[in-house]
DNA sequence: CCCTCATGGTTACCATGATAACTATATGGT
DNA sequence: ACCATATAGTTATCATGGTAACCATGAGGG
């Protein structure tokens, strides 16, 4: 498909838009299968991924929504939403900071330590499948 | 980040996992790039994905709705609304088909053609970039 | 002190993907 | 010919991303 566009432009080399073809339809592969895997425990990406971020942060075991927001680089609404919804299914906690009354604590609660380590193995191995296998 | 959680899963390559990671990201800035792009120009990647299958088919010059929906692989009322947003920008001519009352047939009007026109050179040259440039 | 401005979060709304359920038409078995 | 079933599209609704606008609170300059 690319071919018959491509040798019309002079600066373009219809090999590296293929690359990168090839890497949009792998990525957007791999992002359905991990959104399947997810669904399948309760989970999304982002709800995952959020859990992720609180339990690797060294020294503490709470972020801020702002924080979360800045690791993840997605908005802050978007973070608001997800942790209702994790709230609700009892995976985190959300507590007030005491030194700033604007800012929450957002710590993850056991259930939502044991979905996570529940979780982590298929989500390596869909990550490490991908890349060993059909892949380019 | 990887790295503390993969070593604990003997049956993962934290490299691959990486490389995984990466080709996430590589994906997923070309995609924000792209959308930033289309939006210029008054489209959106399946606008214009739209406009380039009816384009490139041979031997027709019309799709049927459910044809568009199989070449890009997205669900037909996603087409459907994609469609109807194309026709009052004045892209595409949508007509009956007239050996089944079911179907239409969409074609790309004057202007869709030299939008795509238009359009396709910086594409090509943002898929290029991001091969050539900063990514793994 | 207090008024302005910055910051943390939320709400409201838009875009774009999906699935389920619906309408209209075609097709095929009896 | 007619009824059951399949197919083409659309509508309705949900999930998940975004931005803009909005509170509440904190911080800093006059």
């Amino acid at each position: 498909m690319v071919d018959g566009y491509a040798d019309r432009f002079d600066d373009v080399d219809a090999g590296k838009v293929l690359d990168a073809l090839q890497i949009l339809r792998t990525a957007s592969r791999l992002i359905r299968e991990l959104e399947a895997y997810f669904a399948r425990h309760d989970l999304s990406q982002l709800r995952f991924l959020t859990l992720i971020v609180i339990d690797r942060e060294p020294d503490r075991d709470s972020l801020a929504v702002s924080d979360i927001a800045d690791r993840l680089d997605v908005s802050r609404p978007v973070v608001t939403r997800t942790l209702q919804g994790l709230e609700k299914a009892g995976l985190i906690r959300i507590s007030h900071n005491e030194s700033d009354a604007r800012s929450r604590n957002i710590s993850l609660s056991d259930s939502g330590k044991s979905t996570l380590e529940r979780v982590l193995p298929g989500y390596f191995a869909i990550l490490h499948r991908h890349v060993t296998g059909a892949d380019g």
